[in-house]
DNA sequence: TTATGTGAACCGGTTCACAGCT
DNA sequence: AGCTGTGAACCGGTTCACATAA
């Protein structure tokens, strides 16, 4: 029953980016100030994100960087191997699929299924597409915990209910739908329009609308 | 100065998705109450939203949906066209460049450019790919203010830096890295591997490491 | 002395309770 | 009466100050 906010675990997902970027170097030692600004954060908070799960550095030292990648590992759950089936064949399931970002975090998209008769059979990065109606087989063959949705907004609250009969108990969404499921499901979205409205809404205070021509 | 934080701008972006399924329904009018659900937030929390930009409900009755719609696009600054280049046409640029959830907002992608010889050149969704190198002219001729970066990691500070000096105002960055930029430029990063990641966190307390087989 | 770990203070975002229109 | 608008209370996440260990 750990009461560890979301903004923590976001943080701890960046740290451990940044720890293997640190480790690329050839570095073994980190202090929490240097870690905590390439993360863009306050070493205080930083440290305290840490203390909720243990006491990880050596005082007057620092951090061991592969004894803390190996912790926030941990901690993440990327010590076992997760699998992910990806539901949606279009440009962003390509994408998906060809983005190998997070197979270093145990993460691997182990099948791919559309409801599209004209994408069924084809092969992405090398795995042949299926038919999402067999969502059940699929998660049982592959093992899945984990479903992504990539699919039209349209067809997004359906797919999320037969994933979640389908006995899938995480979602990472990418349409822009707030998708109602139930309490036990672990759900993430991501929403591109979100993205870009944040930028935009920044801007628009800087930048008037009609753009003042060079005097 | 207004002290609007990220989070409420993050619902107003919400708030329209959900307007604009509600206007698809055809209807006119909607409850806070109503709207609120489907944006996964309580009531007051979208009323007090939208009371930091003023009042555009009717007691007692609601609001009218397209003249909240409208609303809400002036805040987040879509009233006016957004023009975005593309930097980056591997997979995931691809898929943003095939992404047209966002023209009915006004962001539109303008150019695509990679660094890599063999895709200038190529098209994608009707765009010529062109060289990153002439970053400055292709903002000058698109008239660009927003810069999307779907590069690898590795590659990513390097371009931001290029970016700005080419003089775009935001950014949008999809590369697993924190980008250290001039405080002016609107930055907002999008981590997939942080979305799969609290997936994988909060699934690991439900899930032993090894899957007890079936009794 | 240096840098981590952490209870306590602080602050800002969320929620409440109710005033204000229609 | 019904629902929005909003000052005030509340709560939780961030920051501070310092105790603790090397």
């Amino acid at each position: 029953m750990s009461r560890i906010s979301n903004s923590t675990v976001r943080r701890l997902s960046i740290y451990l980016r940044q720890l293997e970027s640190v480790r690329e170097e050839g570095r073994e030692n980190v202090l929490s100030a240097e870690l905590a600004e390439r993360s863009a954060v306050k070493a205080t908070q930083m440290r305290k994100d840490l203390s909720f799960f243990g006491s990880f550095g050596r005082r007057g030292i620092g951090y061991s960087v592969p004894a803390l990648i190996e912790q926030i590992r941990l901690i993440l759950g990327l010590d076992r191997v997760w699998s992910a089936v990806l539901f949606g064949a279009g440009s962003l399931g390509h994408a998906l699929a060809g983005y190998h970002g997070f197979e270093p975090h145990n993460i691997r998209i182990t099948a791919i299924a559309d409801v599209d008769p004209g994408r069924i059979g084809k092969t992405i990065s090398g795995i042949t597409v299926e038919n999402a109606a067999d969502a059940a087989a699929i998660r049982a063959r592959t093992n899945a915990q984990i479903a992504v949705l990539a699919v039209p907004a349209t067809a997004a609250q359906d797919l999320a209910d037969k994933v979640v009969a389908a006995g899938f108990s995480g979602i990472v969404n990418f349409a822009p739908v707030r998708l109602i499921l139930p309490a036990s499901i672990a759900l993430y979205s991501v929403d591109l329009a979100v993205a870009f409205e944040q930028v935009t809404y920044k801007l628009k205070d800087l930048k008037p609308p009609v753009p003042s021509p060079k005097s």
